[in-house]
DNA sequence: TCGGCACTCCCTCTTAAGATAGAGTCCCTG
DNA sequence: CAGGGACTCTATCTTAAGAGGGAGTGCCGA
C-alpha cells in the first residue's frame, strides 16, 4: 500500500462525468503537494465521502444528479462549517453560484479555466483563501445591477418555462389567474421581455432557470 | 525529445474546456498504444490541427467556439474522406450528434461516459469499426419515431425561442403573419405542445435549438 | 404523370396574454 | 410606528395566440 505522506493537500472531487473527474485526478495526483482521497459521481455520493474522508478542499461541480451543488454545499457546511469548498461550473451564466457564494463556499471557477488556475484555486481554498475567477466576479457585479426575482416569481417563471398557461400556473400555486398575471408582469418587467418566451429566453440565459 | 514510437495510435484532441482535454489526454498518455499529438480549443484550431498531424483519431466535442462540431466534421471529411472522428457531447437529448452521424463520424459517446468506454471507442475508430454507445443508438430509435420539422419550420422555431411574436416573424423571414402562424401551429402539432412557450421547452430538451 | 410534401396565403372564431390601474394584508426593518 | 417590499386580489381593455378550416404553387420521386 501507498506510504501516507504528510502535509499534502487532501482532496474529494464531485462531477458526474467521469471524463472530467478523471481528468481533475490526473492534474491534481501529478502534483508533489496534493492527492485525491475521493472520487464522487454525484451529490449523495460526495456527502458520504466527505464525512468519511474529511478532506481539506472538495471539489465541486454545481449541476449533479441526486442533490445539485447548493444542496451538497449547504450539507457539507452543516457538517463542518470550517469545510473548504471549490464550487465548478460550465455554464458562465450560472444563477446557483450566487447561491453557493452566499452559503460559504470559498472558491469558484469555470470549467473553461486552465490547468493553472484550477491548481491555484485549489491551494488557495486549502490555506482557507478564497479564490474567485475574474469572470466570475465579473458576472456578480453584473448581477448586482439587475433586479433580482422574488421567490415566488421564480416558483411562477418555473411554471411559464416549462409552457403552463397562467389558468395552469394559478390552479398549481393555489392562487387565481388574476394574481398569476401579476407575477407574470412583474417578470416581463425585471428580466426587460416583452412576451413569456423572451422572458423564458433570458432566464435561462442568466441560469435562473435549468430547462 | 521523446522517441517516436511507431504503431501508436495518434489522437488530436478538441474541446474548449482545458479541464476535459488535460482529463482526456491524461487517460489517453496513459495507454501504451495511444499518444495525444495536438490538442485544440475551438472548432477553427481542430482543423488546423487535423491538417497539420493527420491523426489516426480526431475526437470531437459538439459544442465548441468559433466553428462547432457539425461544421468541424463536414471541414475534416473535405480534407480527408477517409478520416477517422469520434464526437462527444454533454447534452445526451442533442439533435446535432445525427448530422453529424449522417456526415460521416464513426464514433459518438457521451461525456459521462467511463473512462475504459472511451478508450474503446477511440480503439474502434483508429481501426475505422464504428463505435456507438448504447444510450446513443437508443436516443436514435426514439428519435426515429417521432415527426422531424422541416428546414423553414426550424428557422420559426428558432425565433420563437427567442420571444418572437408571430408579426416579427413574419417580417424577419419575410412572409405573412398568418404563413408564420401556419408554421408555428405546424411546429406545436409535431412537438406536441399547446403553447409556443412549451413547444420551446420541448425543442430545447430534444436539442432542436439551443438557447 | 401523378401523388405527396414543403411552403405559401387566406378566412373566421375563441381564448389567452399582456397593459393599465388600484388596493388590501402581512411582515420586517429603520 | 411608519414605510416598504412581498404577495395577494380586483377590474377593464387591447392585442396576440391558437384552433379549424381551405387552397394554390413548385418540386421530387414513384
Amino acid at each position: 500500500m501507498a506510504a501516507v505522506l504528510r502535509e499534502r493537500i487532501r482532496v474529494v472531487l464531485a462531477d458526474d462525468h467521469p471524463v472530467v473527474r478523471d481528468g481533475l485526478a490526473a492534474i491534481v495526483n501529478q502534483q508533489d503537494d496534493m492527492e485525491v482521497v475521493g472520487e464522487a459521481g454525484d451529490g449523495e455520493e460526495a456527502i458520504t465521502l466527505y464525512e468519511q474522508h474529511r478532506p481539506d478542499v472538495m471539489v465541486l461541480v454545481l449541476r449533479m444528479p441526486r442533490r445539485d451543488g447548493v444542496a451538497v454545499v449547504q450539507r457539507v457546511l452543516e457538517i463542518n462549517p470550517k469545510a473548504n469548498i471549490l464550487i465548478m461550473t460550465t455554464y458562465d451564466g450560472d444563477e446557483d453560484i450566487f447561491q453557493c457564494l452566499s452559503q460559504g463556499a470559498k472558491g469558484y471557477l469555470l470549467k473553461d479555466a486552465p490547468r493553472q488556475e484550477i491548481l491555484s484555486a485549489i491551494r488557495a481554498v486549502s490555506e482557507d483563501r478564497p479564490y474567485t475567477s475574474s469572470t466570475v466576479a465579473a458576472k456578480a457585479l453584473q448581477r448586482m445591477a439587475k433586479p433580482s426575482l422574488t421567490q415566488r416569481e421564480l416558483d411562477v417563471l418555473q411554471l411559464v418555462a416549462e409552457g403552463r398557461s397562467n389558468k395552469d400556473i394559478a390552479r398549481r400555486l393555489s392562487i387565481t389567474e388574476g394574481t398569476a398575471k401579476t407575477h407574470v408582469k412583474a417578470i416581463l418587467t425585471k428580466l426587460d421581455a416583452i412576451s413569456r418566451t423572451e422572458a423564458v429566453a433570458v432566464a435561462h440565459k442568466r441560469g435562473l432557470i435549468h430547462l
